[in-house]
DNA sequence: CTAGGATCCTGTCAGC
DNA sequence: TGCTGACAGGATCCTA
């Protein structure tokens, strides 16, 4: 998905488009992407909206959340006098919709707001305000990068101590917000191998490690992350704004941007992960 | 408790 | 052309 930086460009543009406004109605059109009842929201109004690691918070007048996670291909799009699109980059970022993919449809007075999904992991869900907190996901979730000490990095490096690095750093309930590129960007900026065992980073590293999070995290939010501005180049033809931000993520065969040698993928934790052989050494 | 692998779902792309 | 398997910007569930 759309990790956090994408989720908080999403958030950005809900404020600007949505916020203080009226739900009219809403279209489920998959049963998995829409949990709970319509009729809590259809009619209410948009009193804030907040974000909390990659989960969106949509709070509405009478004490009820929307919360929406994109997990990998979601994304939201906003039609009406104005356009905006961020999440998951497609072609129904620019495109006719509802499309294929979409599986909510929130109407309001003055436009649509519309979530697409794919792959259909990702989901709307009602639930009183009060009980957010209270969410499996949400208690569960660790600091985002920004709040965490340098030390308390460490000491979960160390309770940790047997994962990868990248294990450990993709997992949301260590730290919130990264994922498979940002993860990938970090390590590569602090000079580390993903394959490292955490236990094994000294707490130089780490404090490296955690500043790299937030300024590779900084970064992409400034340059407006993956959204519909990013998403087709001045020509009309598509782009990609990976090809400007990643240094390693999906450059495999390509050279690395520090030292020239050539970016290798493997395999981690699950995931493609990309880096530098010589820049990220995995024994020291 | 931690670590690691399978799994949810749809679409695309490389390799026969 | 058509088929097949691998893989994908995430998180959870299950097992050892």
């Amino acid at each position: 998905m759309p990790e956090l930086p994408e989720v908080e460009i999403v958030c950005r543009g809900l404020k600007k488009f949505i916020l203080n406004k009226k739900i009219i109605c809403v279209e489920s059109r998959c049963e998995k992407s829409f949990i709970g009842e319509k009729k809590q929201i259809e009619g209410q109004k948009i009193i804030s909206i907040d974000r909390r690691g990659k989960a969106i918070l949509i709070n509405l007048s009478n004490d009820y959340t929307l919360m929406i996670h994109l997990r990998m291909t979601g994304q939201l799009v906003w039609r009406g006098d104005e356009n905006f699109a961020a999440g998951h980059p497609t072609d129904d970022f620019i495109g006719k919709l509802p499309s294929k993919q979409t599986r909510v449809i929130f109407e309001f007075t003055d436009g649509f707001l519309y979530f697409n999904d794919q792959r259909k992991f990702g989901f709307v869900k009602v639930l009183p305000t009060e009980e957010v907190e209270n969410d499996a996901f949400i208690r569960k979730l660790g600091k985002e990068p920004w709040q965490m000490e340098a030390i308390e990095f460490y000491q979960i490096l160390q309770r940790h101590a047997k994962a990868p690095i990248k294990a450990v750093i993709l997992d949301q309930s260590n730290i919130a917000g990264l994922g498979n590129i940002y993860a990938d960007e970090s390590l590569f900026c602090a000079k580390i191998h993903p394959a490292r065992r955490a236990g094994t980073l000294t707490k130089t590293e780490a404090r490296q490690l955690l500043k790299c999070a937030c300024d590779v995290m900084d970064e992409s939010i400034a340059s407006g992350g993956s959204t519909m501005a990013t998403y087709v180049r001045a020509d009309g033809t598509k782009g990609d704004y990976l090809e400007k931000f990643a240094q390693v993520f999906r450059r495999d065969g390509q050279k690395c941007p520090r030292c020239g040698t050539e970016i290798i993928k493997i395999r981690l934790a699950g995931r493609g992960t990309h880096l530098c052989p010589k820049c990220q050494k995995e024994s020291q």
